[in-house]
Order: structure tokens, then C-alpha cells, then sequence
DNA sequence: CCTACCGATCGGTAGG
DNA sequence: CCTACCGATCGGTAGG
């Protein structure tokens, strides 16, 4: 063999995907630069050549999911769907990535808090915005009486936070299924939104 | 008592109170003993007279929030209710523990990870073992028809992550009555537990 | 990508 | 409860 096979930006990607793993396993604050070069296999100084700062990477991996949600809902709004269908749509789509993208979506979801301004504004109001924007869907159902009369800010409370328990799934040993919890957690979270009438 | 009010160990009480704080705040790992110190009013050596390590100082509160919920279980576990009505009771005790001691049960339920040996063992075991006999109490109410068919597991995933979530309603502002919350989540989290039959 | 190293800060101790 | 200070480790830089 000549030379190992160059990944597109390769050295990069390791590291922001080892960094994901070990944000989401010790926490930011609690994982060095050393702890984190040892897992990609280079010294510590030699991160530097690929990433700015240890902040960076925390900036990256929760802009980088932050900005797959926001396409996401976008698509949502722009269509024409039954309330319900659009919340199914939605908590789907938050079911996958937390199953399929878990180390990165859990980080942006927890650790977000140790980003630096602007990014920590930036990123809270983005939150928030987020939050409106789901329950906005919801009370829009209500009014239309597609949806049963509950509070829709709980609602989005429970839901999203019932999502990213997924994380405990993916510490259990005897699992079900992906597919099997992606069907019951759907079945929970969106019985409670139907009308009695249509239930 | 002939004094209003005393504290007893009152020193060592405060600094659990704004280690507590400052654990949620900003995290364990980011919370330097010096930053404590600050919040208490000393210095950071004099810490020391009340506490042995900041590793300590999470031991209590993990432990003191543990077997809270472990004595309240075992309550639960005791009497013969009917199965929806030990997991709401079981829900609004995790409700209102979550709105009244926020700061520890908070820290409690996402920092213990940074225990040390043996104690981070026996709190995974301790957690285990708690959902484990949450799981229990809603098999047996689907084995006696008092629940409908659902998976005991997903359930109670969705339950206790649904019920930290309430985190995001201490910090938002426009905040609907804790006593609200509690009814809203009550709803909709018990909903999806009964049979068509009775509901 | 490495060696060598920086100043800052960490948890914690000694001694009063 | 304080001053003074410890060794360890932190994120990051210089220079090759």
C-alpha cells in the first residue's frame, strides 16, 4: 500500500466524533484536550492543527445538530398535514436522530450551556425558538380541534424530554428493538394528544 | 424548640445548599471549589473544616436525594391501590420533589456520573434497581388489566425523563402555576396508561 | 505532527 | 477561619 487512504478532511471528522463521544461520556468540562487527543491517537498540541480550541469543537457539534432541526421543522411548517401527522413527523424524526446520531444530538442537547458568547445567546434563543415554534404547531391543532385541549408548553416539555431519555435506552442491556421503541414512544407521547373522539 | 428557627450545623448545610446551585448552575466538573467558596463567603481553604472533598459534597447530595425516592417507593410498593393510582402517586411525589428541591434533585439526577468509586457502582445499581421496580408496579397493573397494553420500559423512560424536563419550566418565564404543571403532566403522562375500557 | 514548555487554575494541606 | 503554598493538570503556543 502506498498511502492510507485519505478520508475527506479525515483527522478533523475523528477528532469531532471522538470529542462527541466523550463530551457525552464525561461531560465538556470534564474531558481534556490530552484525554482527547489519546483517543484519536496524536499529542495533545497536535489537535491544534485541526481545530481552534476545545470550544470550538463544542460549537460545531451543537451548531451542526441545532441547524439539522431547524431544516427539519422548516419542511414541517411548510405543510399541509393534520396536526397530529405533524407532530408524529416531528417526534420521529427527534427519535432517529437520537437513536442514529446519539453522541453528537446528545451533546448539543446537554452540554450546550458550556458554550462562550455569543454562541451560548445565540444557541438559547435559538432553543427557545425552537420550543415556540413546536408548541405553535400543537396549539394550532387545538384550535382546530384536531388536537384534545391540553397545555401545549407542557406538552412540548414532556415530549422532547421524554426523547432525549432515549440516552438511557442506549445504556440498558436488555434493549428492545430500535424500531420497537421509536413505535412505543410515538404511541405514548401521542395518545395523550388525541380527541376523545377520534381516539 | 426553644429557638426559632436554628440550623444546626448550619455552615456545613449552607455550603451543600450553594454547591447544590452551582452544581446545576454550571455543572460539577465546572464548578471549582474556589467558586464555592465565594458563593458561601470564605475562603476556599475553609471549606475544608466543614467538608473533606468536593467528591464528598456530591455523595451527600446524590445519596440524600436517593433515599428519598428509595423510602418513597417502598411506600408505594407497600399499599394495594390500584395500579394507575401507585403511578400517579409515584409521578407527583417525582413531580413535586423536582419543583420544591429542584437544585439537588436535579444535581442528583444528572451528576452523578462524576461519583468516584464504589459510590458511582452503587448508584448505578441503585438507579437500576429503581426503574426496575417502577417497571414492576406497571407490568403488574397490565397483568391485572388495570393498564393497557403498553411497554413497561418505554413507559417509565418517558415518565422520569418527561418529569427532569421540568428544569426548562424553573428557567422559562412565562411560567404556568407549579400546581398546573403538576395536572397537565399528570394528564398526560397517565393517559396513555389506561384501557380504552376505562378511560 | 512532535517536543518542550507557558501561565493559570485546580483540589487540597500545613500551620496557626 | 485565614495566609501561604503544594503538586498536578489544565488549555494552549512556539518552533521546528
Amino acid at each position: 500500500m502506498n498511502k492510507p487512504q485519505r478520508k475527506k478532511a479525515g483527522k478533523k471528522d475523528l477528532i469531532l466524533l471522538k470529542a462527541a463521544a466523550m463530551f457525552r461520556e464525561k461531560g465538556f468540562a470534564a474531558t481534556s484536550m490530552r484525554d482527547l487527543a489519546e483517543a484519536v491517537g496524536i499529542e495533545a498540541a497536535s489537535l491544534y492543527n485541526h481545530i481552534r480550541s476545545k470550544n470550538e469543537i463544542l460549537e460545531t457539534i451543537c451548531f451542526d445538530v441545532a441547524n439539522r432541526f431547524h431544516t427539519h421543522i422548516e419542511e414541517i411548517d411548510s405543510n399541509h398535514d393534520h396536526a397530529i401527522k405533524k407532530v408524529e413527523t416531528l417526534l420521529r424524526f427527534h427519535i432517529k436522530q437520537m437513536i442514529e446520531n446519539f453522541e453528537e444530538v446528545h451533546v448539543a442537547d446537554r452540554e450546550w450551556r458550556h458554550l462562550e458568547e455569543p454562541y451560548l445567546s445565540n444557541m438559547q434563543a435559538q432553543r427557545r425558538n425552537y420550543r415556540k415554534r413546536i408548541a405553535a404547531i400543537i396549539q394550532d391543532g387545538i384550535n382546530k380541534k384536531q388536537i384534545a385541549n391540553i397545555d401545549a408548553s407542557t406538552s412540548v416539555l414532556i415530549m422532547l424530554h421524554a426523547i432525549s431519555g432515549i440516552e438511557s435506552w442506549h445504556r440498558s442491556k436488555a434493549k428492545i428493538s430500535a424500531e420497537e421503541l421509536e413505535n412505543n414512544m410515538i404511541r405514548l407521547l401521542i395518545d395523550g394528544l388525541r380527541n376523545s373522539d377520534n381516539k
